[in-house]
RNA sequence: GGGAGCUUAGCUCAGUUGGCCAGAGCAUCUGCCUUACAAGCAGAGGGUCACAGGUUCGAGUCCUGUAGCUCCCACCA
């Protein structure tokens, strides 16, 4: 027997003990039917707010689902503790100076730090109620994950796939770093395009160019005209001489020039932009650096030198002016890269850096981005149209100091690259030395690689890196492709993108057969909920379990369509509460009368009851459609519905039957019992995946022993088979019709629902609606009910 | 400039391949202490489905165009 009050906040944390004392969520590698997530690893940043609830229990949610179909769920857990945001806290938190210490003692205080942080995570994740396997947990930063970045950064040296090469790249003056495309944002900025006047050596004619970067002139390397530009094309051959700095740079032919842009003539600088970057290759011109890594002007710029970026493009359109050298200005507002993390705008740099090839498998990777699922659908053109865009191969080397270290030496005698064996991974080569000595000069003095590999060069391992976990294998493919990525779609250009390639590029899969795009949870106002900030008034996770329970909290974070965005809405958190309260209530009235009771076929199955069956049928199958789509959302929607109804109606109506056998005989009793016990345990369970704290402990105290489950979570769906008969289904509605109708008169009378009425005339229903009359007259207190021929109709006398 | 999504009741949204008077929840109004539930129950009102065309016997649903909002990408000469 249920309690009249379910006391949520004992009995939850009572079910997540007994969930982890009995294993309930254990995978079974060897099961016959498997479903794998490649669960997102939360970043080590902060505090954890509501936001991360709400993506995890939608992931929480289809772990449980695929649990209930009767799958073994491999449902792992990560933390990302790899990273600048990471670097940022520890050093926040802990008071340390990265600069001023080693880089193996970070590293071991960002493990102490994660370890701190994984316990606070854990405690929230299953605290809501989550079925992953926390026992079961990788850093991005560990031994074993450096060891499984490693060997595949060794791996793809050695098919060819990664290079190291002096060339443009992405820089942050601020960071110090390069960084990817996926990485660059863009600001929208104030500027001006400034006119400026070259000279043409061979005729001292003056050359009208325009540009936003006076300051790259020292770094001029070529002029460009269209071969087909009828004024400038005679220019072609001859020799411009920049002003100030009076470099005699080549006047080029190239069809790439835009002639409405600018003058039409274009200055070719290492480098202003990718366009530049991408001439000095095609026409093989020579790299000069204006700007330092520091974001400073070099010794080029002569008088300028030393200044920042900004600073010199004044300094030089002052000198400009002065020397009659600018002889227009427009202001204009464009956008300009800048580096996501910090906002500071980038340059390109030259520098030696490693990349993975990308843009010759760019048709490889687009397959790929056609060949896995993406729910929703249309997420799958954000990726297509990304890997459309790139321009870029992926620079996997950054500046820092923290991070997953290059396996390589340099050898300082012949500087021959070397590389660690595979066997003695992970290595810092910073504190070791290769075991041999130069295989090319026998050189024993070595310089390691000190830069250190982007952390999406890591993160793109996590099926690897998950799958390690009960593998043991590392860089494996056994159990790939997996299920299912789930991530939010701002993840779709980088860490779905970067984990298709390097599944392509290591073996020729697709890392996992669906992914899951959702949305965010924001803040009431429709604000980003950061990891860094407080909240600001918004409720933290474990205030919101307490006050409203997990299981409302999970009820307020399914309860989205796929994809969309869902705000921290009050309203909702009260309705999930009502709900639970319901279900509680209806529950405990049903299992009432059914103590004793174990449910078999009856001999005769009354209308309503068929009806309520049906009802459930054609919710399972939707429910199943939906769910199979990954619309957690709108499946619950369908099993609200078909909840209500089973309380308002159907309950309604066969608590006569079940109060008064003595009325109207045991088997029409025994009818009720058998539906009510079937309907609602195939509720509990469609519910159990949403909130699996109340549904178990009804479950626990009846169903449980009848099917000798364990838990409901382990249990399978109550699957009654296809829908059977629309005309049951019909039917049944019109008697509920017809009861309302008799509800409405009563209402619209001042009466109270027990009122009885002396005589009803049903006019013109089928015999379905005859055979109900008893439940008719019961619900609505009926003295007399009548059925008459002709025009359909329900007249009622008080 | 290229791509995607959205626009349905006061609010938040459903509406699968075109087909009975367009749905739900919340909010509003009215009634009801009814032996599970007053954080409840019953009932009611409320929509030119953004706009304009088109296809069709029939369009919220398909096609074309327009407008507004959101996101992604490109745009530094």
């Amino acid at each position: 027997m249920l309690e009249k009050r379910y006391d949520f906040n004992s009995r939850e944390k009572h079910w997540q003990d007994y969930w982890r004392e009995n294993e309930i969520y254990k995978f079974n590698p060897d099961a016959k039917d498997r479903y794998m997530i490649d669960t997102p690893p939360p970043t080590i940043s902060g505090i954890i707010h509501l936001g991360h609830v709400f993506s995890y229990t939608q992931i929480d949610v289809i772990a449980r689902h695929q649990r209930m179909l009767g799958k073994s769920v491999f449902f792992p857990f990560g933390y990302d503790d790899n990273g600048l945001p990471t670097e940022r806290y520890v050093q926040r938190e802990k008071k340390v100076k990265m600069a001023e210490t080693t880089r193996g003692d970070f590293i071991n205080l960002c493990l102490d730090t994660t370890k701190e942080m994984k316990e606070v995570y854990e405690n929230v994740f299953s605290s809501a109620g989550h079925s992953a396997d926390f026992s079961h947990a990788y850093s991005s930063i560990s031994p074993r994950t450096q060891e499984i970045s490693q060997r595949s950064f060794i791996e793809l040296y050695k098919q060819g796939e990664i290079e190291r090469r002096n060339s443009a790249s992405l820089w942050c003056p601020e960071c110090r770093t390069t960084i990817a495309q996926s990485e660059v944002d863009t600001m929208e900025t104030e500027s001006v395009m400034n006119y400026i006047y070259f000279t043409i050596k061979e005729s001292g004619e003056k050359l009208k160019i325009a540009t936003t970067r006076p300051e790259l002139l020292s770094a001029c390397v070529c002029v460009f005209v269209h071969p087909e530009d009828k004024e400038r094309a005679n220019l072609v051959g001859k020799t411009a001489i920049s002003p100030l700095y009076n470099r005699e740079v080549p006047i080029i032919a190239n069809a790439d020039v835009d002639m409405e842009k600018g003058t039409g003539a274009v200055m070719c600088c290492t480098f202003g932009d990718e366009a530049d970057a991408k001439w000095q290759k095609e026409f093989n011109l020579p790299v000069l650096e204006a700007i330092g890594y520091n974001g400073r002007m070099t010794e080029l710029a002569n008088e300028f030198a030393g200044l920042k970026v900004r600073e010199a493009r004044e300094a030089i359109i002052n000198k400009l002016k002065e020397e009659g050298l600018l002889y227009d200005q427009q202001p204009l507002t464009h956008l300009v890269a800048t580096h996501e993390r910090c906002g500071t705008e980038i340059e390109l740099l030259i520098k030696p850096q490693w990349f993975i090839k990308l843009l010759n498998h760019k048709d490889e990777i687009y397959k790929a981005g056609e060949a896995v699922k993406w729910y929703p659908e249309h997420m799958q053109k954000r990726f297509l149209n990304w890997v459309e865009g790139l321009k870029w191969d992926w620079c996997i080397s950054r500046q820092r100091f923290y991070g997953i270290p290059f396996p390589v030496w340099y050898c300082a005698d012949c500087g021959e690259l070397i590389l660690a064996d595979v066997e003695d991974l992970p290595v810092d080569p910073s504190v070791s030395t290769p075991k041999h000595p130069c295989p090319k000069c026998g050189g024993t003095h070595f310089e390691p690689e000190r830069d250190v590999m982007d952390t999406w060069a890591t993160s793109s391992l996590t099926p690897q890196i998950c799958t390690d976990l009960i593998t043991s294998k590392g860089l494996d493919d056994t159990y790939i492709p997996m299920d299912l990525r789930p991530n939010a779609h701002d993840n779709i250009r980088v860490w779905d993108f970067y984990t298709i390639a390097k599944s392509l590029l290591h073996f020729k899969k697709l890392p996992w057969s669906d992914v899951m795009i959702s949305g965010w949870g924001l803040s009431a106002t429709g604000s980003k909920l950061s990891k860094s900030k407080s909240s600001g008034g918004t409720p933290t996770p474990l205030e919101t379990f307490k006050q409203y329970s997990a299981d409302v909290t999970r009820y307020w974070a399914s309860n989205a369509s796929l994809g969309k965005d869902v705000y921290i809405k009050e309203e909702e958190f009260k309705n999930g509460f009502k709900l639970m309260q319901k279900i509680w209530n209806a529950s405990r009235f049903v299992l009432s009368f059914l103590e004793g009771y174990v449910p078999k076929i009856p001999q005769t199955l009354l209308p309503m009851d068929e009806w309520i069956l049906e009802r459930y049928r054609v919710t399972y199958m939707k429910f199943m459609s939906y769910l199979s789509k990954y619309e957690m959302g709108l499946g619950l929607n369908e099993l609200e519905q078909l909840f209500w109804t089973f309380c308002d109606d159907y309950i309604e109506i066969a608590k006569n039957r079940l109060y008064k056998p003595e009325i109207y005989g045991e088997e029409a009793k025994e009818s009720a019992q058998y539906a009510s016990s079937m309907v609602l345990e195939g509720i509990l369970k469609l519910f159990s995946i949403y909130m699996p704290h109340i549904t178990e402990e009804i479950y626990q105290s009846y169903y449980a022993d009848i099917e000798g489950a364990k838990s409901i979570h382990i249990s399978k769906y109550l699957d009654l088979g296809e829908p059977k008969d629309e005309q049951v289904l019909k039917q049944g509605d019109v008697v509920c019709d017809i009861v309302s109708q008799i509800r409405g008169y009563k209402s619209s009378n001042g009466l109270s629902l027990k009122e009885e009425l002396s005589k009803v005339t049903l006019t013109g229903y089928a015999d379905f609606v005859k055979n109900c009359a008893e439940d008719i007259k019961a619900v609505c207190n009926i003295q007399s009910l009548e059925f008459a021929e002709g025009e359909k109709g329900v007249s009622i006398e008080a």
